[in-house]
This record gives C-alpha cells, sequence and structure tokens, in this order.
DNA sequence: GAGTGTGAACACTTTCACAGCC
DNA sequence: GGCTGTGAAAGTGTTCACACTC
C-alpha cells in the first residue's frame, strides 16, 4: 500500500546511527551540498564510508551509483524511517540542574523533539519557569502524559527517586524511558530504557588513559 | 615485579561496563552486603550474570565458587584496572546550561571525578560562580590544564565552538575529550573521544516506539 | 548444593573487496 | 572513472552449559 518499502528489521548499530546522519545531513544541506558520497557523509557524521553504505543499504537506500545521494532526499528518508515526521513530545521528570538545562535545550527542535511538560517532586520548584516551561507537580505527570500524548520521558531525578519515577512514568503509559540518574532501573520488558552516565563515560575514558600511560613509553618517543 | 598481574587487553564491551560495576558494588557495600553471587551484581548493575562472570573472568578475578565475590575487595580491584584509586581531574569547556549542571553536579566525587576548572569563551560568564567554581576564560586553558595536570576535557559549548574548542584541547595535551555538543569532532588518532548526544538517544528511542505502533498490534490484546 | 570460571556455540557488527551501474 | 550496493570474511560480543571448587 505504501509507496517506500517499509523496512523492518534494521539492525540496532544500524538504528543507533540514523540520528546522526540525520544530523549530518541537515548540516550538509545547511551548507549548500545538494549531494553526497558515502565516503562525504562519512566524515561529517564521524563514521567510516564502508559502514554508511551498509547501513544505508538496509533502507532501501536510494543513492545513484557514480554521483552520491540526495542530501535532502535521504534527509527526508531517513526521518521517515526514524519515525521523526513529527516531533516527540517528551516530558522531563526532575527541575534539577540536568533538568533544567535540558528543558532549556534549544537544539530538540530541529531534531525533532518537543519538550511537552517539566515536573519535579519538590514543591518549592513547581510553579518555577525552566526554559520557557512552568515546572508542574509531579502528581500531574499522568495527566501531563495522557492529555500529552506523551511516550518519551527522561528522567533527571537524583538516584534515590529514580526507580519510584520510573514506576510512575510505567504506570502512566510511557514505553520509552531515557535515564540520566546513575542507577540501574528496573523495568518491564514491554518498557525501552537507555542510560546516559556521565561519570561512567569519564571512567572509561580514564581507564584508556590509565592504560595509554603505562602502555605507550613509546608514544613521547615518536616526537623525539 | 607487581603482585596482581596487570590485566592488559580488556575487551571494550567490558571496559566500558566496568563503571556499572563499581556503581553496584559501591551501592550493595553501603546496604551492608559483604558478599555477592555474579546473579546479585547482575541485577544491580542491570545485565545478566553470564556477562558478569566472563567480564570479571578478563580481570583475572577474584571471586570464591560456591560462595561469591567480596564486595569491598572486588570494588578497589576494579577500581585499580579502571586507575581510579585517585581522583581524575577534569576540566569543563563551556558554562552554559548544561556545563554548569555538569559544575554543579554532586556525584562526581564518588564516582572518581574531580572539576578542576570551568572555562568559558563568553566575557560575561567569566568571573561568575557555577557549582562552586569561577569560571575562567577560554584563554587561560593550557595554564588550566598544564597546572591542574588535567588529562580530560568535557565539551559543553554550542556545536558551532565545539571544533576549534577541541582544537585547543589537543594543543593543550588533552588525550581524552567527553563532547556534549551535537557535531562529530575531528581528533588527532591518539585522542579519545567519546560523544553524548541526548537528540540522537531520544530519536534511537522514538524509532523503537515508531516501530511498536505498527508492529505489535497483538501487545494489547495480551492482556485482554 | 551453590556459584564461579571458561571453552565452545552462537549472534551481531565491521571491514574488505569487487561486481554492477551511472 | 567514480561510487554505490552487497556478498563473503574477519572480528567482536553474548549466551550456553558444564567442569570445577568451596
Amino acid at each position: 500500500m505504501t509507496i517506500l518499502r517499509s523496512p523492518a528489521g534494521i539492525p540496532d548499530a544500524t538504528v543507533a546511527r540514523l540520528p546522526l546522519y540525520l544530523r549530518a545531513l541537515d548540516e550538509l544541506a545547511a551548507s549548500g551540498t545538494d549531494v553526497c558520497s558515502s565516503e562525504h557523509l562519512a566524515t561529517a557524521a564521524g563514521v567510516n564510508s564502508a559502514i554508511v553504505r551498509k547501513d544505508l543499504s538496509h533502507l532501501g537506500s536510494y543513492g545513484t551509483r557514480g554521483v552520491g545521494y540526495d542530501v535532502r532526499f535521504l534527509a527526508g528518508h531517513i526521518a521517515t524511517v526514524v519515525g521523526q515526521t513529527q516531533p516527540w513530545p517528551v516530558v522531563i521528570v526532575g527541575a534539577g540542574h540536568l533538568g533544567s538545562a535540558l528543558a532549556a535545550y534549544q537544539g530538540f527542535g530541529a531534531r525533532g523533539v518537543k519538550v511537552a511538560a517539566v515536573v519535579d517532586a519538590d514543591p518549592a520548584l513547581v510553579g518555577t519557569v525552566v526554559g520557557g516551561h512552568e515546572v508542574r507537580s509531579i502528581d500531574a505527570l499522568t495527566d501531563v502524559i495522557e492529555y500529552g500524548e506523551v511516550s518519551l520521558a527522561i528522567i533527571s531525578t537524583p538516584p534515590a527517586a529514580a526507580q519510584s519515577v520510573a514506576d510512575a512514568l510505567v504506570a502512566a503509559g510511557i514505553t520509552s524511558i531515557l535515564n540520566f540518574a546513575p542507577t540501574a532501573l528496573q523495568v518491564p520488558p514491554h518498557v525501552d530504557l537507555r542510560q546516559v552516565d556521565v561519570a561512567a563515560e569519564l571512567q572509561i575514558l580514564g581507564y584508556h588513559a590509565h592504560h595509554r600511560r603505562q602502555a605507550d613509553p613509546a608514544e613521547e618517543a615518536v616526537l623525539s
């Protein structure tokens, strides 16, 4: 029925890179590029060209051999695949430093994300405005989600509160959660959970730095 | 010469999980648990037990068959492997909403991260205090890094500024960068770069949500 | 009995290399 | 000639299942 074949069964690793391609293509389009090669797109997205071609082939790609990809067309196609033809409303739970920063983040609009509401448990924060959004009570969570047809949630609470927030979100019908609190959340299997742990990222960098030190005494020597 | 065998060649996937184990073990220790099984640690870290055992075996693990792992001992051992015996000083470049939130984050200390300095290019921000750190000029970057022996940097600038900041960091001797700006940074091969892209994370969640809708009409039926 | 440590099977991902098309 | 699209190969990561130890 649909003209574009619905590309089911895209590998996870590919899905995780589609947003990068989308971002890169938007940049290319903004800089006036109409057509780009896989090599070109690869550097713009920070990956290598073989992987770009493989990834795009999973979408039943629409490149032209000997030429490359039509930047706008490809961007539109990926946006469709990602389901980003209209913005996803997201609720931010926790209006502390991080939650406020996210609520104020200007870059969401261009990436298909719309902050639908910001809620917090702290009565002192309820009623204040962060990033143009009035903070509402966490008790209104269900209303906010149902009324706004929200299906994505961000948890930016202290770790101790994160699990009960997750439970409340799941109870309210949320099926996709992005958790910034450094805790392993327990959610039912039908809920899609992603984790961002800044301290963990730094520790991973630390590990590599630590091992460069004791493993590469030659590194300095190369320059001398 | 060292008593503990230096565990070289740990797989990347394992390294990426070590911080999670560390966090989980600290929580277990705080709740008075002295010994834990791989199953126990797995749920606390949000992974499965087979992977815990495999990961720990790469460290030349020190568990006891039939019993489990000594929580404190294992935590100490992983901390050593990660190089987290003393805190890593980190410089935050960009004191906007996100940079401020990171500077103010209370959880770094317990995870072996110490904010050494916060710098920004905006003269209006220089001199202000965020999270107890006085914002310094980006011109002082080299001084800050050399004086503080900083080897980790966080970029939390607008995307347009990120590449030149990265160049400056590399020039100042930084070899590990955590980039929050949504751009693909170009860095020399000896520099370790990790990327956090919140919008991309949400888009990945969006993709799955989008496909659940059109793929699982049965999901509702299961409950009815 | 309980639970680790690990080889072997499996699954997934990336890279290679080149046929096919513009 | 240049670049895509893709099988086949190589590499990496996860899961299984069970011998082994306490």
